[in-house]
DNA sequence: CCCTATTGACCACGCCTGTAGTCATCCGTA
DNA sequence: TACGGATGACTACAGGCGTGGTCAATAGGG
């Protein structure tokens, strides 16, 4: 699986939820906090062309970018080498270590017990 | 908190479940695949000194190592970056694609079965 | 007593990352 | 029509990371 930073994490989540976004338009959708130069954005928009993450499109004078990768296949891969890296392949004491530091929400909970409903079947 | 990075936490592992080894019996203690230099291993046991993750106690000619962060805290905060990262803080989602990427056990399942148990009390 | 293996201290080096700067070009507005 | 802002191509640069080399001191075996 490619390597993805944290940063050029957050642009494919732009265009995961809006594909076929100008260099310009991703700028525009980062969340507060994120006040990265254009230029930034474009190097890590180069980058995941680089890398395969993204394709282009020509329009005009400029690029539309579109993911290249699937997102749930990108997600379940990260989680999978997350988890073995840091809870030995485990995946209940990841669970409970967020339970214990942060909290899960009830929805959560709720959420998690439906999963688990489907996943007994 | 402190970044420790991939090959860093494997030496973190060894040290969390044995504290007080020198720099050689970590090094023979690497799992199969990881045939580091002994020099290598140094290296990311003098980082981790410098990172505050490990302190050390002289043994004559040598150091012996000790986890200078608990485990279980550095994973729940590890774990809750990783959750912010890819999954935007929602931990149900996690789950969901780790089931769906890699299988849960029937052990993995009854696991978390239990611990929502005793979260909903 | 001398040589080899071990140990720590320090150094190296290339790739990845985060963060842009520079330059040439082109498009739309004054 | 001439200029300012947008755009892509290329370049930069420091710090982290994986990987290990060099050097000097020392301890232990023959």
């Amino acid at each position: 699986m490619m390597q993805i930073s944290a940063a050029e994490l957050e642009v494919m989540a732009i265009l995961w939820a809006e594909p076929g976004l100008a260099a310009s338009d991703v700028h525009e959708k980062l969340g507060d906090g994120k006040d990265w130069n254009v230029r930034t954005v474009k190097t890590f928009l180069a980058r995941l062309v680089e890398k395969g993450a993204l394709t282009t499109r020509e329009d005009g004078r400029r690029y539309l970018y579109f993911p290249a990768i699937d997102e749930a296949e990108y997600k379940g891969t990260a989680a999978g080498q997350f988890v073995d890296r840091v809870f030995s392949g485990r995946a209940a004491p990841l669970v409970a270590h967020l339970a214990d530091t942060r909290g899960l929400t009830a929805d959560d909970i709720a959420e998690l017990e439906k999963l688990l409903g489907e996943l007994k079947k």
